[in-house]
RNA sequence: GGAGGGAUGACAGAGCGGACGAAUGUACCGGUCUUGAAAACCGGCGUGGGCUUGCCCACCGUGGGUUCAAAUCCCACUCCCUCCGCCA
């Protein structure tokens, strides 16, 4: 959530700020209208209610002194005022109401280093990443065994079997099997090794309240994209993002202990609702993946560090992996609602030839704090709203497509990198079953 | 799933229609005393909102209701504890 603060103090900063995410000026013109409606409401209905309490202050001392006509007289002139104190309050409520509903929708300031764009074609590309980069080697070249999508790999080596997912679940539900199973396993377990010391490991619950979702900014606007289990009131999370950021909702937190490091490796949900036979062929999209979330809870001269060490944390699991890969800053038109700055990592999938996100490192600023309420203590003992970071490291279901890919030998099996032989008993090479 | 008990400030815990934003204790922060510390004593010590910056308003699990007046009474819900059942 924005800063109401912040509008009334410099509104052609926020204004302008979010005309760049294509919010219409005339919709902030209706939020300041709401709210100095509101704040008028407020008092008048705080005077009314002071009356109220005032009068009922008298009642009980008229009662005391056994006056019952004073008591009388003063309990149905506050009967009158009560009557008007609750009209004034509902009309309160009603604007408030509608001024949160506003407010929920819309989305985060756009750091002023993100780029101005439409979609994700107008991405920015920061920079690449291969093996052997530093030492000078040339962008890779891919060999044509290494152009073999991993629908064909997985189906060949009968590691992957989308149709038995389907089958289960539905369509884009995939179903790993024998070292297709192991492999994703043995990805978290490798990311989680490397990051568990310095970011505290947590496994959360797979499905979140609304209030929980709220927070992340993930509702109300993007009901449509995830799964919810209407009878019990509770969402399938799409990222571990939501119940880390919700850990301490609502908490005022000790500057010693900032910032505050949390990973987690979930299941995630995704409806992909507006994706309908748009790049749905194999791993590509599916509505359910695996992925290991790093998170930070900040102080705002922290985030910058936080941000950046997320950064590196998940560029460094892609190089322990030995896969291509890219920096993208997103451009306005493509960043998430909740988010001030981000950049996402796309690996290079030789067999399908295509760069595929696998990670979104994000900036939210106090934008989910402030839904969420997470503060801390300043040294002057006032509160202030913390500042969040995040990003997967990594998403692992593309991670798997594009592994497989690029290592599959000419003779069809795969050479597994030097990073994961440890979660295979040493051993490298996955062979068709036999 | 069944029966009972509970939810109050950082923590413990009182209050069970009116002067209660809330006793008391612990913790914490200042001060006195002390060579220093401890103890003792004195003072302070929740969060948010509004505006005329001194006042007002809200918050005692959540949401409704009764009342001139609700932490306190009523209803619903959530969570926690104990016992029984079931289960991994």
């Amino acid at each position: 959530m924005i800063d109401l603060a912040q509008l009334r103090r410099e509104p052609d900063v926020v204004k302008s700020a979010l005309a760049r995410r294509g919010v219409s000026s005339s919709t902030m013109d209706e939020i300041e209208l709401l709210d100095v409606e509101h704040r008028r409401l407020l008092q008048e209905a705080e005077a009314l209610r002071a009356q109220v309490k005032e009068l009922s202050r008298r009642v009980g001392d008229a009662r005391r002194a056994k006056d019952t006509v004073t008591a009388e007289e003063l309990t149905e002139k506050s009967r009158v005022v009560g009557d008007e104190e609750r009209a004034a309050s509902e009309a309160t409520d009603a604007v408030a109401l509608k001024l949160r509903s506003l407010l929920l929708m819309i989305p985060n300031l756009p750091d002023s280093r993100v780029p101005d764009g439409a979609d994700e074609n107008d991405n920015v590309e920061l920079r690449r990443w291969w093996v052997g980069m530093h030492e000078g080697a040339p962008f890779p070249t891919y060999e044509e065994h290494q152009r073999v999508p991993h629908w064909e790999i997985g189906t060949e080596l009968g590691i992957l079997d989308m149709e038995s997912g389907a089958k289960i679940a539905g369509s884009m539900f995939p179903l790993f099997r024998g070292a297709g199973s192991k492999l994703l396993r043995a990805l978290s377990s490798l990311s989680l090794d490397k990051n568990a010391g310095e970011y505290e490991e947590i496994r959360p619950p797979t499905f979140a309240l609304t209030e929980t979702m709220m927070s992340t900014g993930h509702l109300p606007k993007s009901a449509d994209d995830m799964y919810s289990i209407e009878r019990d009131g509770l969402w399938a999370i799409p990222t571990a993002e939501v119940p880390l950021t919700s850990l301490r909702r609502g908490d005022i937190l000790d500057p010693a202990t900032l910032p505050l490091r949390l990973c987690a490796a979930t299941a995630c949900f995704r409806r992909e609702a507006g994706a309908a036979g748009k790049d749905t062929r194999g791993l590509l999209r599916v509505h359910e993946f695996d992925k290991v979330e790093l998170f930070a809870y900040c102080l705002p001269e922290q985030s910058d560090e936080a941000f950046n060490d997320v950064l590196q944390r998940a560029e460094a699991v892609l190089q322990a992996l030995g896969l291509t890969y890219q920096l993208l800053e997103l451009c306005t038109g493509d960043l998430g609602t909740a988010s001030a700055y981000t950049i996402d990592l796309n690996v290079y999938s030789p067999g399908v030839d295509r760069w595929l996100e696998v990670s979104s490192v994000s900036w939210f600023r106090d934008f989910q704090a402030r839904r969420a309420n997470v503060r801390y203590r300043a040294p002057d003992g006032s509160t202030a709203l913390v500042h969040t970071v995040n990003g997967s490291a990594l998403g692992w279901v593309r991670i798997w497509a594009a592994v497989v890919e690029t290592y599959r030998q000419a003779d069809g099996s795969i050479t597994l990198p030097q990073a994961l032989a440890p979660y295979f008993g040493g051993e490298r090479t996955i062979r068709a079953r036999s």
